[in-house]
DNA sequence: TGTTTGATGCGCT
DNA sequence: GCGCATCAAACAA
């Protein structure tokens, strides 16, 4: 690819261009995740046709040795693109058919990442929307017939990387490069007096710690899940 | 090598 | 509102 011209090659946000403002750079995600993750709320995440504006996200890892990071235990192979460079996409499976997909925060060796729990999908509505019935990333998280609400398509963590398409493969990809296909922008201001801070969702360790970010009053925030640990299915 | 749990969402009651 | 589906990583023995 030779940058020119291939920059939005796999981006088509001429519906929205105007109100996403500029692509964010490296050093906006070189900064701890507690830290980045409010300044995320009201950014937009666009990966082809499809444009989040992202209304809930978390805070994991940092120094802090957070228990409920995946990074808590150190550097293996399925984390390692979190102790990668900032700006990557760290897209993990969870629950056998889930995608989850975090933002890397901090420089490298680090491992931090913020955790894209809920937005509104405002370019490719009808693209999210059929991923969502097709469930066009592989998981069952798309399986049902039903239509799906607007406000519905990208509310939870796994229902936005089905939105936003995205699986296994985009784990590490870059969203800070001008040839990425997945690029952060830095969207409209948020009120501060909006911003809403409490335990993460679903958390087991460390619930105490207030990491999640959201947008009061927003539709597109998902309902908070206190952890609930799950009965060992036996015959 | 075997077992357990998980940063979840859907369908049914 | 509740229970289930389903796979990979991590841990214990």
């Amino acid at each position: 690819m030779d940058g020119r011209g291939s920059d939005e090659a796999g981006l088509d946000l001429s519906g929205v261009g105007g109100l996403i403002g500029r692509p964010l750079d490296r050093a906006f995600f070189d900064r701890p995740s507690c830290e980045v993750a409010p300044d995320l709320l009201g950014r937009v995440i666009a990966h082809g046709p499809v444009a989040v504006r992202l209304t809930e996200v978390e805070a994991y890892g940092g120094p802090g040795q957070d228990p409920a990071s995946h990074t808590y235990r150190g550097r293996t192979p399925r984390n390692s693109v979190m102790f990668g460079e900032p700006g990557h996409v760290y897209v993990y499976f969870t629950y056998g058919m889930h995608f989850c997909a975090n933002l890397v925060c901090l420089p490298e060796d680090v491992g931090s990442a913020v955790l894209m729990r809920a937005g509104e999908v405002i370019a490719g509505v009808d693209v999210a929307r059929s991923r969502r019935l097709t469930g066009g990333n592989g998981s069952s998280a798309g399986r049902t017939a039903r239509t799906v609400p607007d406000r519905d398509l990208a509310r939870g963590p796994a229902r936005l990387a089905v939105s936003l398409g995205l699986v296994r493969e985009h784990n590490g990809l870059d969203c800070c490069s001008a040839g990425g296909r997945i690029r952060v922008f830095e969207g409209a201001p948020v009120d501060p007096s909006l911003v809403r801070t409490g335990p993460r969702t679903g958390v087991a360790a460390g619930a105490e710690t207030p990491w999640r970010f959201w947008i009061d009053g927003d539709s597109t925030v998902s309902p908070y899940r206190p952890h609930v640990r799950r009965q060992r299915t036996r015959v």
